[in-house]
DNA sequence: TAGTGGTCTAGACCACGTC
DNA sequence: ACGTGGTCTAGACCACTAC
């Protein structure tokens, strides 16, 4: 193909290979240095290949243990409203946020762990609304189908004033849990909602957890909860998926002023390179 | 800082000078050579770190120009709704979809380009309901604020019923135009749009659009128009940014089922784990 | 044509996971 | 301790941009 750059060949070559089912999902690949004598390169040179092939998704290489390949092909397409839902299925006052995926259970990748930490994370603590470095109630999860590697990290931080106001959030168990009710109950009810979405590169933690590149993409959906009390923000959520497994819908509505099919039949020029992203 | 790469050492040196202000954006970096003499490595290690920067976002390195220091700190946060407004400014019958950036107008950085095209995106293909390969009415335009690098590329395809049922639209000027307004206008009315977002790598010649380097991701909108007549596909646009340069925002809304604060008074375990991105 | 970043090699050594 | 991927070097050559 590309006659450019000889890694860039290689990788053409090898992703090739992988999508033609040469090797099994979770499988590893050969070593560098095999590759290196099947292609007559240099070693150097195949771990440049795979790291493209790494950026792009379908292998993770790993020191001391191989490269992986991913199970690609697998990009979870998930309906997203603006809707928050009332989520009684367990028996429990808890909420749904906005997905449409039904109600499979996920398993927890990692045993996860809820405590006070120092929140040294400035863009968290700002939305937070609290000095960085605070002490702060965090909730830390690893989530994800069973029988897959883990599909998203999920952080809560709940501010201080929260936890003063309905203390018993702090024992609860790491698990899930309905520290959200605690808190409105706690006289915060109702609680608003707003998420900010971007696609950022992972922390070498985050790659690590996620079991993907540290080259590799995330999407990263942080939740702002404002208490109806004071209107201040009461806790923060953040969730990092790794970018190539999700793609979000949205359907798109006609507001007031877009419902008459021919406002007043003028010609001319519009112009829509304005205002939109 | 991380005694654990020299090249990570290196590149965390150079991003603390940059954000220092020792180069001003759209400035040059020194030299490979230079950095590699003044750090004492070798110029490839340098290339590596410069690489790393390059996957963050703060300097974009093009061959036989320089390492060009980028526009940081500029995400721009755009709330997005999922409402579909008319847009009658500029005195014709426009659609401006979610976006709340107000009114700036933005330049076009390349020509705008219109004509028909071979669809050879097989995804493109898939949304739109046309075999790969066929010819395509195809609109191309990147733009973006004035005196800034290029914003986004945008590129709408149009399905073959509709330019032949509004033959007009493969005549109009390749700029900005009502072209939307005239396919409802022949029969189409009302479209209904749905959008898919979703992070990943660029191409090389996104990158080289954009301005950015090819291992920044971005973030890709792909809205898709449905035809109010018949229910298919008419119009597909993909919308391409520089991931570091925008986040959504979503502002949530209650549910019918989440209006009472406290359903029952229940006590007992719930589940978030679940249905949630 | 000169200048600059990009690629490639051979060989050495380091770092991490596993045994 | 071993095996694997990761990093680093010196030096050579290639590819793209600007003049």
């Amino acid at each position: 193909m590309a006659v450019h750059s000889r890694y860039l060949d290689i990788a053409h070559q090898i992703r090739a290979r992988i999508e033609g089912g040469e090797w099994a999902p979770g499988s590893k690949l050969p070593r560098l240095d095999d590759f290196a004598k099947q292609y007559g390169a240099n070693r150097d040179t195949i771990g440049r290949a795979i790291a493209v092939l790494e950026s792009e998704g379908f292998v993770w290489a790993v020191q001391g243990r191989g490269i992986i390949v991913r199970h690609g092909l697998m990009r979870l397409r998930r309906p997203r409203g603006n809707l928050v839902k009332r989520n009684l299925a367990t028996g429990s006052p808890g909420y749904s946020f906005p997905s449409a995926t039904g109600q499979e259970v996920w398993k927890h990748h990692i045993p996860p762990v809820a405590g006070p930490e120092p929140l040294t994370d400035p863009r968290i603590a700002k939305l937070l609304g609290v000095p960085v470095g605070s002490e702060v109630m965090r909730r830390f999860r690893v989530t994800g189908p069973e029988s897959e590697p883990p599909f998203q990290i999920n952080i809560s931080w709940i501010h201080p004033r929260a936890v003063a106001d309905a203390p018993e959030v702090v024992s609860q168990a790491p698990g899930p849990g309905d520290w959200l009710y605690r808190i409105e109950k706690a006289g915060h009810w109702p609680i608003s909602w707003m998420e900010i979405h971007r696609a950022r590169m992972p922390t070498k933690r985050e790659a690590g957890l996620l079991e993907i590149p540290t080259s590799l993409p995330v999407l990263e959906i942080v939740r702002v909860g404002t208490s109806g009390r004071d209107g201040q923000p009461i806790e923060v959520t953040e969730y990092i998926v790794a970018g190539d497994r999700v793609e979000t819908v949205h359907v798109l509505h006609r507001d007031e002023s877009a419902q008459d099919p021919w406002p007043e039949d003028v010609e001319g020029p519009s112009d829509n390179s304005t205002g939109r992203i």
